[in-house]
RNA sequence: GGGAGUUUAGCUCAGCUGGUUCAGAGCAUCUGCCUUACAAGCAGAGGGUCGGGGGUUCGAAUCCCUCAACUCCCA
């Protein structure tokens, strides 16, 4: 035998891999005569590195396409990347810095031809990192959001739907982040605690110089922005102070009071200061009392002239310095410590400045409708269902979608300022020139049109993903091609759960009111691949281990399943290296199997009928899992799937099957046992190829030669066929001698060697000689015999059929009986219970007869065994 | 402050509409084995008042109330 006792997986990986590829065995296209399955890779971004996340995620995708091609259907998986417009542009811009470039020196077309660069060089490394996992894409169809299609898809939309009134320019409070100088969602905000200070400023009343309020704020530097200061209506304190007005300190700039119920009277002096330019809920008092709206703060963080005080200084520089100016002039009371919530860009990490800005918005109140539909209807159904109530909350309370970025890298908004002052939207220059000139009777040029400076929103083109990757043209002419056709509605989505809102709801919009179908039937969220600690991995934090390192080590099918094992739908997946040397021992397990097999000599003259009731056994048995794992499949339990197959292989055909027919050392073993315990190794490699498809091909093609076709990854799911449990249950009855007889030799400190004679007491002893043979290999017997009481012997007693184990002079008759008096009283125990329960007239009225049934087999099995174990210990006085 | 979710063995989780799948699985732990497929292994064992309290019911891990802890979303 030269195949070695350990599996080694990088050569298998690397084989298979570039087989699959080389013969497009992954590739799809569009056949009416078989059914689709269709799932569109969540995008990376074109800025990512594989990580764990990555890893879980695309294992799931990856399990599923690979069963659902086994099942005879047309599978298809989608990849592509995402041209993630915020971080790309931060990555670049830090890359141009180290090289000595800054942004603000080159021009839009050349800071793109940058980013195009870097895209092209790095952009593709995630989906490299990807096959090395294992991943079955069509790679032919490999997407990029910025690709021209996509792009004019996402121009297509943006026109289509300001034609339709549904996306508007607006001034709105905005997260601005000073230092991405960018506009961002609530999403992608963090709020985070930090300690800060609570500065208690005096406002002097006008015409009354000795009186003053206080004002508790934590930004005192936007004072000068300030245009009124509002009290509780209800609040006694301040009674005095109704219908005067203020002078604002340093700047001695005079505000109204106002009186709103808003102002909270527990909360700091009870009185507030309004400065609607820098805080949202000020902004909403501002509308609601039609203040004026003064802005003091530039883009980058910087006081501007409105503020005549610290122009040019950074909005942190200037709050220590306004504090000390204020204390000087004898404004400031005092300045207490505090912890309040403070919101930071998820990407660079900067404070977020609430400002006013002129952004494009998309009307949400109306097209999410379909989409909130089909989620409560369930013709979308979330994995696990509890995130249909999430779903539910946020759509109820969705808010128009802020979708511009002030940005470079994206899709630019196709909007075109006139010199009128006016604008139009068009997918082109040439387009919104003819549109414009048309609608305002004006002879403008293309040098008179002004193309609005700011990109999209990511999402506004990922929304369109399930869409996009087969049709680019179908937003414009309404009518999908062959491909959209063929392939959508896709059938599962597999994403994580933080991305709901931003991501998958925005694909159900847009599902809807393109196509006016879902994109996808189901949506498998996964948990987040967090560390022991429970931290989430990030590169910052250095808790990741490398993903590549990993397969490097454990071997891709030992990561796949070690990923699997522990990470049930929804749930996070606290990562340990354990599972995936869980995973890895699992393929070493298979290969040594293998081994086992491999290695038997065959003597066609020997007859195997003695094999047959183990190999029925074990087809019962495997059709048994079998309708088991695919009714995790159909539920989406990927991993209760992966773990009854794992007890499949390596219980019950490794750790039972194998041993129930390997044939005595260095002896042959017969051709039709051989022949059948083959094909039973391909069913059980056809189970194992979704989770690992290396090692179960790489065996598939030793066990046979095969072509191209005859591929395991082309192979048939097996067919799932009725199956008798009374051959599988009376299997478990006899392994559980087995075991109480190791266990005996075990307590007894008897080597497995020295064989043992067995006599049952039972009233089925066709269900032990049935498997005879297996039960002298196994427990290794000298004799099996039925009959009464053995005298001189250990017993134990399994489902009421007593087994006697005589041990000669051996048997430690004190132990012994100790043994059977413990049995005994827990029996009794039990059998009280049981009584107690008959007895309750009211249990026995309001019982159904199933229960009441059972309860009265307990009754008579538990006095069966009393009696039995009251004449054993009677057999030992 | 509003809403949702979670709490079952040391860890990660199953336990569907109350009753033999009812207290489970994998891992970890402990004991004994290098028994010629596999020590990345084999054989065996021990772990849980099902977060606390109360209620409904003949019967509750499962339904209701309440308290506690943790997580997430929104403000």
């Amino acid at each position: 035998m030269s195949i070695a006792s350990k599996y080694e997986p990088a050569s298998a990986e690397a084989k298979w891999y570039a087989y699959w590829m080389e013969h497009k065995l992954f590739s799809s296209s569009v056949d009416p005569n078989k059914e689709p399955y269709t799932i569109v890779i969540p995008p990376p971004n074109v800025t990512g590195v594989l990580h764990m996340g990555h890893m879980l995620n695309n294992t799931i995708q990856d399990v599923l396409i690979r069963r659902a091609r086994m099942q005879g259907k047309n599978a298809c998986w989608v990849p592509g990347t995402d041209h993630a417009s915020i971080a790309t542009e931060t990555k670049v811009v830090q890359l141009l810095k180290e090289k000595g470039i800054d942004k603000k020196d080159l021009t839009r077309e050349e800071f793109l031809t940058h980013a195009w660069d870097w895209k092209e060089k790095y952009g593709g490394i995630i989906l490299e990192q990807l096959k090395k996992l294992g991943a079955s894409c069509d790679w032919d169809r490999t997407a990029f959001t910025m690709d021209p299609g996509l792009s004019n898809a996402v121009l297509s939309v943006f026109v289509d739907l300001h034609q339709k009134g549904k996306i508007y320019r607006g001034i709105r409070m905005v997260n601005w982040d000073p230092k991405g100088q960018t506009a961002l969602s609530d999403d992608e905000v963090i709020m985070k605690e930090v300690a800060s200070k609570l500065y208690y400023i005096n406002y002097a009343i006008e015409g009354s110089p000795k009186e003053f309020l206080t004002i508790a704020t934590t930004r005192p530097e936007t004072i000068m922005a300030d245009v009124a200061i509002c009290i509780n209506p209800e609040d006694p304190r301040f009674t005095r102070l109704k219908g005067k007005r203020a002078i604002i300190p340093l700047i001695n700039r005079s505000i109204p009071i106002i009186e709103d119920s808003y102002v909270d009277m527990e909360f700091g002096t009870g009185c507030l200061k309004v400065t609607p330019a820098h805080d949202l809920n000020d902004y909403e008092l501002g509308l609601k009392h039609k203040l004026e709206v003064i802005d003091i703060l530039n883009d980058d963080g910087t006081l501007n002239a409105k503020a005549q005080l610290l122009v040019g200084e950074d909005r942190f520089v200037a709050r220590k310095k306004i504090g000390k100016l204020l204390d000087e002039a004898g404004h400031l009371q005092k300045v207490d410590e505090y912890r309040s919530n403070v919101g930071h860009s998820e990407r660079s990490d900067a404070v977020i400045e609430p400002k006013l800005s002129m952004q494009w918005f998309l009307k949400m109140d109306e097209i999410t409708q379909p989409a909130f539909k089909a989620v409560m209807e369930d013709i979308i159904q979330l994995h696990p269902p509890k995130f249909k109530n999430m779903y539910r909350v946020w759509m109820e309370n969705v808010r128009d979608w802020c979708i511009s970025r002030q940005l470079w890298w994206g899709h630019q908004i196709p909007a075109y300022y006139l010199p009128n002052g006016e604008y139009v939207v068009a997918k082109t220059a040439e387009e919104a020139l003819a549109q414009a000139n048309a609608q305002y009777g004006t002879q403008y040029t293309l040098a008179d049109l002004r193309q609005d400076e700011d990109v999209l929103d990511t999402w506004f083109s990922s929304w369109l993903w399930p869409i996009s990757v087969f049709d680019t043209e179908v937003f414009t002419t309404g009518k999908p091609n062959k491909e959209l056709s063929y392939y959508y509605p896709t059938n599962d989505l597999v994403t994580a759960p933080e991305i709901l809102f931003f991501w998958v709801a925005r694909m159900v919009i847009a599902g809807y009111e393109y196509i006016g179908e879902k994109p996808f039937k189901n949506v498998y969220l996964t948990g987040i691949v967090r560390d022991k600690l429970g931290r989430k991995m990030s590169k910052s934090l250095g808790n990741s281990p490398d993903p590549l390192e990993l397969i490097a080590q454990y071997g891709a099918d030992g990561v796949r399943t070690g990923m699997l094992f522990s990470s049930p739908a929804g749930n996070d997946l606290p990562y340990d290296d354990k599972l995936v040397e869980q995973g890895r021992n699992f393929a070493n397990k298979i290969w040594n199997a293998f081994r086992l097999v491999k290695g038997w000599e065959i003597d066609p003259n020997l007859d195997g009928s003695v094999n047959a009731s183990s190999i029925e056994w074990f087809e019962q048995r495997f059709q048994q899992s079998l309708s088991e794992i695919n009714e995790h499949f159909d539920k989406f339990r990927i991993s209760d799937a992966l773990m009854a197959t794992y007890k499949l292989v390596w219980d019950d055909f490794c750790a039972w099957y194998l041993e129930m027919i390997k044939p005595a050392y260095q002896q042959p073993i017969d051709q039709a046992t051989y022949d059948k315990t083959l094909g039973l190794f391909e069913e059980i490699l056809k189970l194992l190829h979704p989770f690992m498809p290396f090692i179960s091909e790489e065996l598939w093609h030793q066990i046979n030669q095969r072509s191209v076709a005859e591929s395991l990854i082309l192979a048939s799911w097996p067919e799932s066929k009725p199956f008798d449990s009374q051959i599988t249950e009376d299997a478990a009855q006899v392994f559980e001698v087995v075991s109480q007889i190791r266990n005996l030799r075990a307590s007894k400190g008897m080597s497995p060697k020295e064989p043992l004679a067995l006599s049952i007491r039972t009233q089925n002893p066709g269900l032990y000689s049935r498997f005879e043979s297996v039960l002298i290999k196994l427990a290794n017997l000298s004799s099996l015999q039925f009959g009464d009481q053995v005298e001189q012997a250990m017993s134990f007693v399994i489902k009421g059929d007593e087994c006697f184990v005589p041990m000669g002079g051996s048997i430690d008759v004190e132990a012994e009986k100790a043994n059977i008096l413990k049995e005994l009283e827990y029996t009794q125990g039990f059998l009280a219970g049981v009584v107690k329960k008959l007895s309750n007239e009211r249990f026995v009225a309001g019982a159904p007869a199933q229960v009441l049934e059972m309860e009265r087999k307990k009754q008579a099995d538990a006095e069966a065994k009393i009696k039995a174990l009251e004449a054993s210990l009677a057999q030992l006085e």
